[in-house]
RNA sequence: CGGGGUGUAGCGCAGUCCGGUUAGCGCACCUGCUUUGGGAGCAGGGGGUCGGAGGUUCGAAUCCUCUCACCCCGACCA
């Protein structure tokens, strides 16, 4: 009865959707590839906004928001930028529509054409830094230091909830720096800031690393991400940090005063994480009994299922459960007290696990009797008797167990799927296989990466960033290599 | 854009091949009683332009033509 979750070796994409329909996390919408985020999913992202902008404002940032329109003539002033973007930008090109003809339905209003056509951001580095150009004058300005929390369109041609949306919700941060030192300290601040807050908030274990040239950020100079691993052994960009240098400072001409009284070309980052953390936090903890989630960002962090037959015995319960719960909350930890009569325990049961609590309290009779509660973990799906007492201490120690232990689960994961490739005949079985990360030698060449790609389906995921001295040869071209670098398929 | 699939109650489906009572089943919903330690039971009840348009026919969810939408797999993609 009830819900079904499809299992991951059955069909992990239908597992995938399962898992976010079954959990109320979102749904498709009537608009083609564009998502309803339901209030459980959207919980999980303002649980990201609310650690992000503390995050982000411990290290200097303001939130400001900028338009999500733009015109079609700021986009083509960067060259790369609108290559990169051209082919899945949805464009405005009327403002009024009218009754047509018949009186039956609304038409575009021929007379109201716009005379530019307004794109719809798919990022906004170019009406930011349109702006920049009028805040910015001496070096006494800078540097500045923007987020906006928006939402972004790409017209993708295929579309999955929360990785790839036409529509979705992020935030970049803008930033300009009068030097060129500090706008890449910028840059590599933010990858160890969107790291951390995988590991420590999310329990996702990512890698830092830079893109190759081909899978940078059109327009950058470096693109830095941080890149996790997926239990289908596919790979996930989860953040990106770029230094833009001064690619943007040239196409909207923006220019500061230094000390010295000369004029000189500021210095450019923009960074960005988006709702597709949401997918990444499924694919990377979740089971085939439904989500699991860190107690970090679970919405709800215990919730206390009462079991009662009789009127006297719902009273008795009803003390014990009234009493964990203000104790819980003294503790700030979000719990939730399920009174619903019309389910009974079995239901809430499956349906919490399902929507991957952390932690259940069970409360009947014989634990009234004993003093006692029963305890359920969903990482580990096991259960203890642990006594009544001080059971909001023992549970805010037990919390961040729980999210150490789904955080080596995922780094344990990730380690027994990262392989080393010697020769190509190997990256290409460990790919067919799909092991997961594959560590290999590259010759550093784009022309070498593209023959993999088109070969292997894998791409360069990262090259990383501490990287000493590589000796031997390229896998692929034989030719010595530059890096020792980690191919995946990606999603 | 190619290949595959699906549109019938809020959700999941059967019925379609081979046209024919009042379009059915499960879940959910409403009422009542009994239940409640792993997705409760019984009884009663409400809810449908069968994706849309045209056609064939005495009669269409079912046959024909056109069309729309969505999903999955590719191609594509920060």
């Amino acid at each position: 009865m009830g819900k079904k979750i499809t299992k991951r070796s059955e069909d992990y994409s239908i597992w995938y959707n399962d898992i976010v329909k079954e959990a109320e996390l979102a749904e498709h919408s009537a608009v083609k590839g564009c998502m309803v985020i339901k209030p459980y999913g959207f919980a999980l992202w303002e649980n990201i906004q609310t650690e992000l902008n503390l995050r982000f404002k411990e290290t200097g940032h303001q939130n400001a928001y900028f338009p999500l329109f733009v015109p079609k003539s700021f986009l083509s002033k960067e060259a790369a930028h609108v290559e990169g973007f051209a082919k899945e930008c949805a464009v405005v090109t009327h403002y009024r529509l009218k009754s047509s003809a018949d009186g039956k339905e609304v038409v575009v209003d021929p007379e109201a054409k716009l005379e530019e056509e307004l794109i719809v951001r798919p990022t906004s580095e170019t009406i930011i830094w349109n702006t920049y150009k009028n805040w910015i004058q001496s070096y006494r300005d800078l540097p500045l230091l923007i987020n906006q929390w928006a939402n972004i369109v790409r017209w993708e041609m295929r579309t999955r909830l929360f990785l790839r949306t036409t529509e979705f919700l992020w935030q970049e941060g803008h930033t300009a720096h009068a030097s060129k030192q500090e706008a890449i300290d910028e840059s590599k601040l933010i990858l160890d800031l969107y790291a951390d807050f995988a590991e420590n908030f999310l329990a996702i274990p990512v890698h830092k690393g830079l893109k190759s040239i081909n899978e940078r950020f059109a327009g950058a100079i470096d693109t830095y991400c941080i890149e996790a691993l997926m239990q289908d052994g596919k790979s996930l960009q989860a953040g990106t940090s770029h230094f833009l240098g001064q690619n943007f400072a040239k196409a909207f001409d923006v220019k500061f005063q230094t000390k010295e009284g000369k004029q000189e070309l500021v210095w450019a980052t923009s960074w960005g994480v988006s709702t597709r953390l949401i997918g990444g936090l499924i694919m990377t903890h979740s089971d085939d009994l439904g989500l699991v989630l860190p107690p970090s960002i679970a919405p709800i962090k215990v919730v206390i299922v009462p079991i009662y037959k009789s009127e006297d015995e719902r009273v008795v319960v009803n003390d014990v459960a009234e009493r964990i719960v203000n104790e819980l909350k003294a503790l700030k930890i979000s719990a939730k007290y399920d009174q619903d009569d019309n389910k009974k325990p079995g239901w809430k049961f499956a349906e919490y696990e399902l929507k991957g609590i952390p932690l259940r309290i069970g409360i009947g009779p014989k634990d009234v009797k004993n003093n006692s509660v029963e305890l359920f973990r969903r990482d580990t799906l096991a259960k203890e008797l642990v006594s009544a007492d001080n059971i909001g201490e023992y549970i805010s120690k037990l919390l961040p167990e729980i999210q150490q232990n789904i955080f080596n689960k995922a780094l344990k994961f990730r380690e027994d799927n990262t392989h080393y490739a010697n020769t190509y005949d190997e990256l290409k079985s460990l790919i067919d296989s799909n092991a997961g990360f594959i560590w290999a030698n590259w010759d550093g060449t784009t022309e070498t990466e593209l023959k993999i790609k088109e070969e292997t389906k894998a791409t360069i995921r990262f090259i990383p960033l501490d990287e000493e001295k590589i000796e031997g040869k390229c896998i692929y071209s034989a030719k010595p290599a530059k890096h020792k670098v980690v191919f995946a398929k990606a999603y």
